[in-house]
DNA sequence: CTGAAAAGTTAAACGTGCTTAATTATTAAT
DNA sequence: ATTAATAATTAAGCACGTTTAACTTTTCAG
């Protein structure tokens, strides 16, 4: 007998598996269209959802060597993607972020991807909608909850 | 004022973004040790979900030459990901299936993804399993009775 | 039955990205 | 102050994946 918190957690994965199943395509497609590398998506994440860091930081994370990272992220700068500027307290030091059109260019990207969750919202009754929608939050709220 | 079903759809999107996030380091990490390409995970995704094709159909799909396909494939089939047999019904063209080995590996990848989720699930009081459970299963629901 | 079309593979050329090693600039330590 | 350590960049060499073009085999059409 499973208990609850197992089933939940069973049903998580395959929720996630049928999503990644339908974002999987478009996904591989944007990071073609967009000329992105795993490594460089990888870093726009990190960059979009935690804050400025540095050229180190970012090898550490994707696992490639500091003159890789340094390489890489030379190129995401001429694609106007991430502005690099000196680290006012360690001038040896730079500061990464994501340039407002880095953003807009995740934000096309996750708007490409997610494109069907309209019709998948539409496709329910209200109740289910109003249901669906409590449970979701619930998850998202427990989620930036959790450690690390 | 937003109707229910713009709300879940707006919800849908916030979850999908708290997931990536989370899951997108540990799947880079994943696509990093276990060697393989955007293009090969995108061929490894296809042949799971939606059965044997044949190499021209994963080079449309990945947007890739039919010359790129199949070397990217003969990886896969050194590998040991995927198997390569004649089409009995036409014998120019090849049938593309996962093997076990290639499902295992996805599966092994999927768990080192959402590894999280466990703690996740055990995060939320009984109520809030049961309710989560049940809103999870009727997107899974109606996600697989979506078109396309 | 013969020629064109289709599916896939192979070969050569090219570009890109990664690694190691060397270099510059800055900070920390003794 | 001098030496060592840290952050990042640059350079050279190498491996990998992609493209185009040529080729093989099989199927389809007239």
């Amino acid at each position: 007998m499973l208990t609850s918190s197992e089933q939940l957690d069973t049903t998580l994965r395959r929720w996630s598996e049928v999503f990644m199943q339908r974002s999987m395509r478009d996904f591989a497609a944007f990071m073609r269209s967009a000329g992105l590398s795993m490594p460089q998506v990888n870093t726009l994440y990190r960059l979009s959802y935690r804050g400025a860091c540095g050229v180190g930081d970012i090898a550490d994370e994707t696992g490639i060597s500091n003159a890789a990272a340094s390489q890489m992220i030379e190129r995401l700068v001429q694609q106007g993607l991430v502005e690099r500027s000196e680290d006012p307290t360690d001038r040896r030091a730079k500061q990464l972020r994501m340039t407002p059109a880095g953003l807009a260019l995740m934000h096309e990207g996750a708007e490409q991807r997610l494109r069907w969750m309209a019709e998948l919202s539409k496709s329910l009754s209200e109740e289910e909608q109003a249901a669906v929608t409590t449970a979701l939050s619930t998850l998202i709220r427990a989620t930036e909850h959790l450690s690390a």
